[in-house]
DNA sequence: GTCATAAGGTATGGGTGATGACCATTGATT
DNA sequence: AATCAATGGTCATCACCCATACCTTATGAC
């Protein structure tokens, strides 16, 4: 009465409910926030008390998870009225090796693609849809931002552009989702350098991945949004052979 | 110092660690199941042991969630060797107004959004990848157990179909990510009847969907599923106008 | 008929994290 | 200079959940 067939496809849904402990799991989180760059270095976090209040886990709890980054130096906390824990500048101590010790942890493909699937997806929802004059305005300032950033930010910004796309397409879970995977493919393209003609080629497609967004031309916007994503599959595959 | 711009960057990111205790998400889990149809009526769930290790919670807890469903009338258990916990057959309580009430609590926008955009990537993927020759078996099988179907078990033989869609995408990720938004649309569609107009025009429509995976035909495979879900969609907006 | 086995049913002790109150510090405002 | 308010820092209490062991029941194998 081998019941392996049966077995196999309740796998997709019969995961672990929780991935760690809280404390494990808000550290997940927390870093998620850092690695999509989303307060910018020497701003700060929301504070302890509504933190823990988002996440829904204790102050206590919280303040091990701060203790823990505050200790790689990632954030640092000052006391008093209009302090806070405020995001340092990262030591940026990726030795080598890291990217790979980072490659055996994860499934790279499926992170790309699943990637490809929620970018495009996002791309083709937004097109479809139409934006009005205020979200449009919203996503030209994020194109308009990377067009003019100092290279050590460009990561940063080019990660909220297309967060703003993802928030336009007008699906919370679809927004959670690509921050969840964007972080993770953050995390490897610290792992190789930044390269000037791959950033002028990147420029290129969002510019015209915005305009055929607000066009409303929804299979343009697909298309290209699948060759941005492809490009940097091909970038990461390359150097994870 | 208002910094609410800066937050609302990050409200995709901090969300709750959990969803409620594990009480509450073993329960979420294994209703998944049900609701998928994972498990045809009659047959039984894996050992509560078994269970435990997976959800990664204690055998009582588990035993709790399994209680409330037992006490639901969804499951039997039944002691002794090849005992178990038995999928019984719904008794369909679907009193009146319970499709409303399933309505005010989740945002169906967001989930027939977020479904289309990961049905039609996995199609795409699929399409463009190609399937070898067992996986391509396992979808024409997944495709012909849908055609003779009897009326009451459709809607369980569909969700296979397209879950083994999303499986076959090659993204892990992807495939958890549909399972549990199509288990929230399938709650939503036992709010409504099942209109056999609808179950045919579906029928031809996963026969061209699979054809076109096959011949690798991606652009088809995303446009034919792309309508799918659109069907779905629209007849799901009509009743909840 | 007896036994082994695999399953559900039960009891207990210990650890982790949540709750809520309180203290300490800082800088803007008055 | 005094005050206030928002923030980080600390602690005691308690509910929840886990790990583990053991008991009970039913069925196939011998």
């Amino acid at each position: 009465m081998a019941e392996i067939g049966a077995d196999d496809r309740l796998t997709p849904v019969l995961r672990p409910v929780r991935a760690g402990n809280g404390f494990e799991e808000a550290l997940e989180q927390i870093l998620q926030v850092l690695r999509l760059g989303l307060v910018p270095h020497g701003e700060r976090l929301p504070a302890e008390r509504e933190l823990a209040d988002r996440l829904r886990i204790s102050r206590v709890t919280l303040r091990e998870v701060l203790k823990v980054l505050q200790d790689q130096g990632l954030v640092e906390s000052r006391r008093g009225r209009y302090g806070g824990t405020f995001v340092l500048d990262r030591p940026r101590p990726p030795g080598e090796g890291e990217l790979r010790r980072r490659v055996a942890s994860v499934d790279v493909e499926d992170i790309l693609r699943f990637r490809e699937v929620l970018e495009v997806g996002a791309a083709g929802l937004c097109a479809a849809d139409g934006l009005d004059g205020a979200r449009a305005e919203q996503l030209r300032a994020a194109l308009a931002a990377t067009h003019d950033a100092p290279l050590a930010e460009y990561r940063r910004l080019d990660t909220l552009l297309h967060l703003t796309l993802a928030e336009l397409s007008g699906s919370s879970t679809l927004t959670a989702q690509y921050a969840a995977v964007r972080a993770q493919v953050n995390d490897l393209l610290d792992g190789i350098p930044l390269l000037v003609r791959n950033l002028e080629h990147s420029q290129q497609q969002h510019t015209a991945l915005v305009e055929a967004v607000l066009d409303g031309d929804a299979d343009g916007a697909r298309e290209v949004m699948r060759e941005h994503c492809a490009g940097t599959a091909a970038l990461l595959r390359g150097f994870l052979t």
